[in-house]
RNA sequence: GCCGGAGUGGUGGAAUUGGUAUACACAGGAGACUUAAAAUCUCCCGGUCAUUGACCUCGUGGGUUCGAGUCCCACCUCCGGCACCA
């Protein structure tokens, strides 16, 4: 018998498949599986063990579909712009295009030692001018269509990455990156309007199969609010307050108003008195970080020394200035109800305004309100003219609502969290914006036969806030595209997420010139069926390309047959833990390196046994020990497959292998590979115990269960016992009666305990089942004097005895 | 604070979705083969008490039910997301 050498095996496998182009996804068949992994960004470090886990599942379910007579793209490759290259350039000066693709070879060579079944035809590169061009084309149609502007505002700045950040990349109040702190800058930028598909990106997340939790995610992102825009007078000025809320019904009780510092009516109604305060404050808090504002959560305020007035009572609402009110949330400016909001409250007590209750809350408090502990916005109105008495959150709000809008003092509105994106970064390793300057034509379109607007090689890395590409004189010496005078180029590039929200597109078509990809070719392949990689992406990438999506789709790019979303179903794969369950770090030193996995082990080990460590999608530590039992089955395998078919099986075994296949198909179309796994080690246990007893068919199928999860020891095993690589051309069916048991074990409880088990046929009928329960000589003492009253019966499962006395 | 997810043997985890809790592995114990070790194979393996057996056990405490890991209520712990959001 031949030694089970898997590095020998793999090796001549993924040769083998790689000359054959066994994996590669022709374009004219009707029954489509794209099979998408979250492409990776090419690090130093090279692959971790989490990278194989969602591979592996990909690959699993690859195999399993063509198996199944799909027709298969399951492509990869690499989302190679970012950070991490040009700050390892400033570091050495080694030149990012080679560290990045010194770092694709490895994992090349890394990935391609797992067996996998990429179609390698259509590798991309979001760093390659091929594939760029079409990022910036992209860039082109989003401006053309309006969806990309240039625009003044305050972002977030990372002062260690010398760059702004989208919205998504501030983590805490930090960067996402570097975890240092992120400052508020004004600045002219380029964004993205994702807020006008603020509705569709909400909406469409009904119609595709993701995590639940990663859609709750999304929605909250977005952040859909109802309310109204209530409009206020000012005494003494032509301009109104207009404050957003999702609570009017409390508007008896309003009792001051609140703008945000940044707010410009702040200049235009502040009083002579008190200009100098009012603009002290403002320049005070304008120059604090986001981590500040959130440290001091004491609330502080200037008064303006103007007066709003509170339309339904007459009440004079001075309005203040207070940090506590965001510019960008609302309108900017709140309207104070301090008996019932905590922040409100707070701010009341500090400045001493009044406050004053209009509910009855749901604890039955109508006092004054003189605690925190009493605000809350839940009951029963009161003090309110025409709603007291009704329930707050339902009647009153309405009432209130249609109250506003009759009397022209308010208009309902919705409100979404998100926000435009922004994408301009102040970098080098990107793409670089395909926008020129000219003095007398303004903004200026590259046009569309002169892309790519390729990277210059002659620059200077160091960040010194100003994008490195404003120092590159080549790359500047152009001119404008109307009237031919000097022009600068848009020196920023884009946001790396803008590459990786279209790839998926471009696998469909990679070699194309003429397009991004044919509208035949999407029509093929589109939507992914399955797409599978980190929640880390719940909402950056993933909110991203579902806008690029639609609005492509909308521009007339993507064929509406392929539906309004990208990604049909989302799989996350869960965090490997070091064996000390501690996140894998280096500095740790917990780290665990797929290639020593692979050289001690093999690759058919490491994918079996990342399947086999628990669910696919739980957190979930790595163990050395475990991987030895998960190698010790597929030695198992190695030698019982070698064994001569025997000529007969027995009906025991054919009943397991029956059970077997059942259980690994459906498992594998679920993500459970664990238990598929854990079926095909009963399997093999059967096989083993009767080994003149398995036949070539219970050889076969066999083998082919096991082949999407080791391939290469499938692959080997077929050709030595001469089934030929045909095999995996199909999957096995199973007989839905060879799986049903003739006899089963039925527990007998007597009043809801076990207290023996009989052996039955599965379809017995009640009398007969309670006849031999009552024999058992467990249950008869258990039943001896007693009545039986009532008997619950369930067919193949448990027989109960309900006895009185 | 708000919103999610999770808590099962010494360990990773199973459990047909309300029906014999601990499948499949790992670790551990005993034995076989071996001069020996490794490898391999066979058996045992949640806890307490005990004479054949009984009782306890799925984070904790209640509840619904003939029957609860699974459903309901309250609480504890860990992980993830959001957060002066009007």
């Amino acid at each position: 018998m031949n030694e089970y050498n898997p590095q020998e095996i793999e090796q001549k496998w993924q040769q083998r498949w790689q000359e054959a182009k066994t994996f590669t996804a022709s374009d004219d068949q009707a029954s489509k599986q794209y099979i998408l992994d979250m492409f990776p960004y090419p690090s130093a470090a090279g692959l971790h063990v989490g990278h194989p886990e969602g591979y592996t599942a990909t690959d699993i379910l690859s195999r399993f579909r063509r198996m199944n007579g799909f027709n298969v793209l399951h492509p990869m490759g690499w989302d190679a712009f970012g950070l991490p290259a040009e700050n390892y350039a400033i570091k050495t000066g080694v030149h990012p295009d080679k560290s990045t693709h010194d770092n694709i070879t490895n994992f090349t060579r890394q990935i391609q030692s797992l067996g996998l079944s990429y179609d390698w035809g259509r590798e991309i590169d979001t760093s390659s001018p091929e594939y760029y061009r079409w990022t910036q084309w992209m860039f082109l149609q989003m401006y053309k269509n309006g969806l990309a502007e240039r625009k003044k505002a305050k972002v977030n700045w990372c002062n260690t990455c010398q760059t702004v950040l989208a919205n998504e990349q501030v983590v805490d109040g930090n960067c996402e990156r570097s975890k240092d702190p992120v400052i508020q800058k004004d600045l002219e930028q380029w964004f993205f309007k994702t807020t006008q598909y603020a509705d569709q990106l909400l909406e469409d997340l009904d119609t595709i199969d993701w995590p639940e939790p990663i859609k709750l995610m999304q929605r909250n992102w977005i952040g859909r609010q109802e309310g109204i825009d209530l409009s206020y007078d000012i005494d003494g000025s032509n301009e109104k307050i207009v404050a957003f809320t999702k609570f009017p019904e409390t508007n008896f009780g309003a009792t001051f108003i609140v703008v945000a510092p940044e707010h410009p009516i702040v200049r235009s109604i502040t009083t002579p008195e008190q200009e100098a305060e009012v603009l002290a404050y403002v320049e005070r808090t304008a120059g604090l970080t986001e981590l500040q504002r959130k440290e001091n959560r004491e609330k502080t305020g200037v008064f303006t020394g103007r007066y709003a007035i509170n339309t339904l009572t007459g009440f004079k609402m001075p309005i203040w200035v207070a940090d506590f009110v965001l510019a960008n949330y609302g309108t900017g400016m709140v309207v104070g109800v301090p008996a019932h909001d905590e922040r409100d409250f707070e701010f009341a007590q500090k400045y001493s305004l009044e406050i004053i209750r209009v509910m009855k809350t749901t604890d039955g408090d109508e006092s004054p309100v003189t605690e925190l502990s009493q605000v809350d916005h839940n009951g029963a109105m009161m003090n309110s003219d025409f709603l007291n008495g009704m329930d707050a959150q339902s009647e009153a709000k309405t009432a209130m609502m249609d109250y506003m809008e009759k009397h022209g003092l308010g208009k309902r509105v919705v409100f979404f969290n998100l926000r435009d994106w922004l994408i301009s970064r102040q970098r080098y390793w990107g793409a670089p914006i395909p926008i020129i300057y000219c003095d007398e034509h303004g903004e200026q379109s590259v046009p569309e036969d002169q892309l790519p607007v390729v990277l210059p090689t002659d620059v200077d890395f160091r960040p010194t806030g100003e994008s490195p590409l404003a120092l590159s004189k080549t790359f500047q010496d152009v001119s404008c595209p109307t009237c031919g005078q000097p022009a600068r180029r848009e020196s920023d590039t884009m946001d790396t997420f803008v590459c990786s929200s279209w790839y998926y597109l471009r696998f469909c078509d990679p070699n194309n010139e003429q397009e991004f990809a044919s509208p035949d070719k999407l029509k093929q392949w589109l939507p992914v069926d399955m797409y599978v990689g980190g929640a880390e992406h719940a909402v950056l990438h993933l909110l991203y390309a579902r806008f690029f999506h639609k609005a492509l789709q909308d521009f007339g790019f993507i064929p509406k047959e392929v539906g309004r979303e990208p990604f049909a179903a989302l799989r996350n794969q869960g965090m490997i833990l070091g064996e000390d369950h501690q996140k894998m770090s280096k500095s740790v030193g917990n780290v665990i390196n797929p290639d020593d996995v692979v050289n001690e082990y093999g690759a058919d080990t490491l994918r079996l046994y990342e399947m086999f460590m628990g669910p696919f999608e739980d957190t979930k530590p790595w163990s050395t020990k475990s991987i030895k039992g998960v190698r010790r089955f597929l030695d198992r395998s190695w030698s019982a497959m070698q064994q001569p078919a025997g000529i007969k099986t027995t009906p025991d075994l054919q009943k397991t292998l029956h059970k077997t296949i059942k259980k690994v198909t459906n498992d594998i179309e679920q993500f459970k590979f664990n238990t598929a796994i854990s079926q095909l080690m009963i399997c093999l246990n059967a096989i083993s115990a009767n080994p003149e007893f398995v036949d070539e068919q219970t050889q076969r199928s066999f083998l082919q269960l096991l082949s999407p999860f080791a391939p290469h020891l499938a692959a080997e095993l077929a050709e030595l016992q001469g089934y030929g690589q045909d095999l995996f051309a199909s999957w096995p069916k199973f007989d839905e009666t060879l799986t049903q048991d003739d006899s089963v074990q039925v527990a007998v409880q007597v009043s809801g305990k076990v207290r023996g088990t009989i052996e039955l046929s599965p379809d017995a009928d009640e009398a007969s089942a309670r006849l031999v329960a009552e024999a058992n000589e467990n249950v008869v003492k258990h039943i001896t004097g007693k009545e039986i009253i009532k008997v619950i019966y369930v067919p193949g499962r448990i027989i109960n005895l309900i006895v009185k006395g």
